[in-house]
DNA sequence: CTGAAAGCGCTAACAC
DNA sequence: GTGTTAGCGCTTTCAG
């Protein structure tokens, strides 16, 4: 591949020069910058990233690490962070790490090693303490999905509880009397505070706790399914059901409705996260969502922002709140 | 952020000898390896890849354009690719182009100047004449989901033709005589070519061509919403329906349904793709599975085999089949 | 086994 | 305006 050298030969010039004109900033007389524009075309010639990077000290890079691209949320956060590299003119670098504290943190290694500009990283593993060590060291990294309340100017995150609460208010003010829920055997804080949330308001609202249905499972279609069937298995009558994602409620669906059992006129449900399945589902799925894309796209900026070292916090809020978004499947108790 | 000449400095050694430590490879002194490995960890040091792309000429890097990522495809076409690169050991780079030949040609630029070791590229708009200039001048650059005869080499594609005719097969052994297809309006070949197959079978079973009814739409569940309602109202009956994709095909399950046409009672749907949409609408759909994550890995293979020169014909097909998937949207006519 | 030195492709003073 | 030069952080001969 063609080098500035290169460039500069044929055009009969300096590579000091036709990095000016690479670089638009300095004034070139007009002549010499068409020759080298015309040399650079005609040599296929393209700046070398790298080098650039090596030089200027700035990679022009953007870093996200997640789980993995095929579940639908997390594609969705990757592309909440990809909307801000493409508006700043950054490339974005995407890293996978899953299921253990080792794996995120290999993830996360890599993208500093190639000196991204910011980085929005998503991990449930990583101990806080652990964590927090590498936000003192990276100042252009920023966390999302996780709340640490030692760093918290570092965290994007939802209240999920306040998502179970919601949930459950919503059930109530349909009138439904008797609850279930099912929930993600995964041991991170998420499942347990949506249900804490969930609980909780059903036992201001006089529904002892003995009387919700709690059922585990992964967190998927599969699992919804599985988690269904030994809800109904338990013979614990229930009209009103609290699933922990989309995912898992499209399992309860089906399976109640393989039952005999319809949804929302005997059994209302409702999701969470509202990803693009929700409304493939059908009924459509009345559900919580998580405005991740939103959160992703702020996370990046504000991991820009530390970059840059402006001291001011964000005027938006770090922690974002579900909303209940009403589709088809709750219905009013009869 | 510590340099290797901070580490040689501490350690009291050159630079040769951290950089050969951290290259593993040639033998270094038990001790003083010891001692800058030490050295290396207290200053948290971590060898910046910029410098080492520059020097090696190797960016161990892997590049990916695609459109979209919140779209389920390609996310995971992205992730087949991914796949390879976490085994090769290399780094992701993303970078989207939609819409328009001009954008997508950016997006290829941009990782271009990364250096990446090899490219997967999606691309719908850019001519054939100039992807083969392209090719022409990048060997790690693969093409996936496009066939130019001329580079045929250098393209992983679907048969999108035989698509249709299995659709079209299965639709008739079920009994059916009554077709109708949704289809995309996008200006791309793939929507033809699948109705092309479709109908062209059918032909060959008699069933003239005036006789199935096409409406087109956006290549989603509004879309298929949208173009069904249009078929409904043109009055022409069908007791089958092709539908382009599965995003297309759900939207048609609910406007038949909405309408108290049951799926597939009433009417039997096939889809196209087999993303996960496919296993959450309700009846699931029986759909032709494109196996874009192995594609794609396949084709980030092949883009690396290429950078090495090997001569040698993948022993793999580049052109793939699609597959049909039997779900339950599809049922023999009564 | 280890160090000195050249250089990867580029930018950024600093001269002219 | 344009060229010269000194690195950016690292790998890789080549000596020793």
């Amino acid at each position: 591949m063609a080098t500035i050298k290169d460039v500069a030969k044929v055009a009969g010039v300096s590579i000091a020069t036709v990095s000016r004109v690479i670089n638009q900033g300095e004034k070139v007389n007009q002549k010499t910058r068409d020759k080298v524009r015309t040399v650079m075309q005609q040599l296929g010639y393209r700046p070398n990233a790298n080098a650039q990077a090596l030089v200027t000290q700035k990679s022009k890079t953007l870093g996200v690490v997640i789980p993995e691209l095929t579940d639908p949320f997390f594609a969705l956060l990757a592309s909440g962070v990809e909307a801000i590299a493409k508006e700043m003119g950054l490339q974005l670098l995407l890293s996978t790490g899953t299921g253990s504290a080792e794996s995120e943190l290999d993830a996360l290694n890599i993208l500093l090693d190639r000196r991204c500009e910011a980085i929005v990283m998503h991990s449930k593993h990583i101990s806080d303490q652990k964590l927090q060590q590498l936000l003192g060291q990276n100042p252009g990294l920023v966390l999302i999905d996780r709340y640490i309340p030692e760093v918290q100017e570092r965290c994007i995150w939802l209240d999920n509880i306040e998502g179970g609460r919601i949930a459950a208010r919503h059930l109530l003010s349909l009138g439904h009397k008797c609850f279930a829920c099912i929930s993600s055997e995964y041991d991170i804080e998420d499942p347990q505070l949506r249900l804490q949330g969930f609980v909780e308001t059903l036992n201001e609202q006089g529904i002892s706790k003995g009387t919700v249905a709690v059922s585990m499972a992964t967190p998927n279609q599969q699992g919804g399914q599985s988690a269904t069937q030994e809800l109904l298995a338990t013979g614990q009558p229930f009209t009103a059901l609290f699933a922990y994602n989309d995912a898992m409620a499209s399992g309860a669906i089906s399976t109640l409705e393989d039952n005999g059992i319809r949804v929302p006129e005997d059994v209302s449900i409702i999701g969470f996260d509202d990803v693009i399945l929700a409304s493939f589902t059908r009924p459509k799925l009345t559900t919580l969502k998580y405005p991740v894309e939103e959160m992703a796209a702020q996370a990046a900026q504000l991991a820009l922002m530390h970059l840059d070292g402006e001291v001011t916090t964000m005027q938006t809020e770090m922690k974002h709140l579900p909303s209940l978004i009403r589709r088809a499947s709750c219905a009013r108790l009869r």
